[in-house]
RNA sequence: CGGGGUGUAGCGUAGCCCGGUUAUCGCGCCGCGUUUGGGACGCGGAGGUCGCAGGUUCGAAUCCUGCCACCCCGACCA
């Protein structure tokens, strides 16, 4: 064995970059805060887009697209938000260069090209889509509209980190009106509900649901939800986001509406994203030292077949009995990769395949041709067995949803387990400091409490759990009344 | 933008303080052979503007000056 990757505990973020370039998800661009998506990382990213998107249709949205560029003037309109993105944006001045007279070769801006309003690379497109829906609406049987977009934003950030952080990166963004505020709300929720749904059920990753505090919130919105995950390290990851943005989009664009009874209203609006951090999350919640370990469900290859063989004869033999498995899996499917490279060794495929955390690997070689059986691996429990050939299919169903059952308990423990209440300002600086995890705690619900105590600990609000137990306390900090306890974390 | 650090082959590095033949080693890559049930081994081979520019010197990866890039810690990151 060699070539392992930096232990967990030694350097968690080491261990994680290590991992996402040597299992071929990503690596850094030569594009300072840009990343490359290898093929392998993409395909996973692929399978979540492919679930996202039914989950979408499902509750009757529908997809678009929307301009990459932002006009300043539209970009400013809606205040809060314009201030909140505008100390990280990239923005277009000029579209033309030209050669340098006074060095060959080289291209220079042309200064006679500047643009007369400069354009803002969108880092999120409420602005452009507003600005689009006023056109669209004129009565209360315009609404709703349930648009949503797969796009590229840009956000420059001072501090990348392969798919946590990237100054570009790829996400959906929901962006919904109607005509009442309830409705809006309603939305707002489901759309929070369903990505918990899919982080629990499809990426195996428990989550909190619940609402964020006012500095927390989203630039521009009356309510954020969202929902929160804890990582193996301790610190929180912020996975999706679903705003109620009341009527402030509709006041800023002049979007507005006749309704029923014949007046005029402005809209009511919603929108929701989550992005390729998600793929951070997935693996910073499963993965292990020795590499990436991947729930069935969005594992682009879930069983990986490696033959041990010495001789073409032998190849063949266990070629024409892997043949009916082969096709009765992918029939069922199920995707599978029989990996016949003969450049590679069998040992060396084994690990290279558990760095990529494909869940299921079956091995075959002569010994299994004489006594009907093969070698089954379980990823995530490190765990072989050899079985006779005739279990192969019950054995990987089984397995495919034992992984996944398995890899999502295995955190919920973990995250029940790293969630501590603190009843005592020392308490919880301590609980911060040597623990991690989530700390449950009474605050007064004001802005400078709370960046008082991200101030000395680091430590932020993640959420106000939707599902919380009203209880009278006193806040850690200022010693005020409370009447519940909210989340705190380390975050990413 | 402040503080610190690093730039040597595709990747990771030694050499730099104290200048001196042909720039070190490992991984990877190519060829041949033997191997193949947990990252194979042997032999042979290819691959370098030593970040860039200038200076000092008989001579610079090494010393000096300037610049550039990247990394870490802050600030910043709904």
């Amino acid at each position: 064995m060699k070539k392992k990757l930096t232990k967990r505990e030694e350097d968690y973020s080491k261990w994680y970059n290590e991992l996402v370039v040597k299992a071929g998800l990503a690596e850094n661009s030569f594009v300072r805060g840009c990343m490359v998506i290898k093929p392998y990382g993409y395909a996973i990213w692929e399978k979540m887009q492919a679930q996202l998107d039914i989950m979408f249709k499902e509750t009757g949205h529908q997809n678009a697209y929307f301009p990459l560029f932002v006009p300043k003037s539209l970009f400013e309109a809606e205040e809060k938000n314009a201030k909140g993105f505008a100390k990280e944006c990239a923005i277009v001045t000029h579209y033309r260069l030209k050669s340098d007279p006074e060095n060959s070769g080289k291209l220079i801006v042309d200064k006679s090209s500047k643009l007369e309003e400069e354009l803002i690379v969108r880092p999120t497109s409420e602005a452009i889509i507003w600005s689009t829906y006023k056109k669209w609406i004129q009565s209360y049987r315009d609404l709703p509209i349930l648009i949503n977009q797969w796009a590229n934003v840009v956000r420059w950030e001072m501090r990348p980190r392969l798919f946590l952080r990237t100054v570009e990166f790829l996400w959906q963004e929901g962006h919904t009106a109607h005509s009442t505020k309830d409705e809006a709300v309603d939305e707002a929720i489901l759309m929070n509900d369903i990505y918990a749904e899919f982080a629990e059920n499809f990426m195996g990753i428990p989550v909190i649901k619940g609402i964020k505090s006012e500095s927390e919130k989203f630039a521009g919105a009356e309510e954020t939800y969202c929902i929160e995950a804890l990582m193996q390290d301790g610190k929180a990851l912020q996975a999706g986001t679903s705003h109620f943005l009341g009527q402030n989009f509709a006041k800023a664009f002049d979007v507005k509406f006749t309704n029923k009874e014949g007046s005029l209203d402005f809209v009511w609006a919603t929108s929701w994203g989550v992005s390729t951090r998600l793929m951070g999350a997935l693996i910073m919640t499963h993965s292990d030292d020795n590499g990436l370990v991947l729930p069935p469900k969005l594992a682009p290859i879930q069983v990986v077949i490696i033959p041990i063989y010495k001789s073409d004869e032998e190849f063949n033999s266990i070629s024409s009995v892997l043949e009916p498995i082969l096709s009765k899996l992918k029939s069922k499917g199920i995707s599978v990769l029989f990996d016949k490279r003969d450049t590679h060794k069998p040992g060396f495929k084994f690990n290279e395949h558990e760095m990529k955390g494909v869940p299921i690997r079956i091995a075959i070689g002569p010994k299994d041709l004489e006594n009907s059986t093969l070698e089954i691996f379980r990823r995530d429990k490190m765990e072989k067995k050899t079985i006779s050939i005739d279990d192969v299919f019950s054995k990987i169903d089984f397995l495919i949803n034992d992984i996944q059952t398995n890899l999502f308990d295995k955190a919920k423990l973990f995250t029940n387990s790293n969630i501590r209440e603190a009843n005592t300002f020392d308490e919880f600086k301590s609980i911060i400091k040597n623990n991690g995890g989530f700390v449950s705690a009474h605050w007064d619900g004001t802005t400078e409490t709370e960046e008082k105590i991200k101030r000395e600990t680091k430590a932020t609000i993640r959420c106000i759990p939707l599902n919380n137990s009203k209880e009278d306390g006193k806040c850690i900090f200022s010693n005020k009344s409370s009447n519940q306890r909210v989340l705190f974390a380390k975050a990413y």
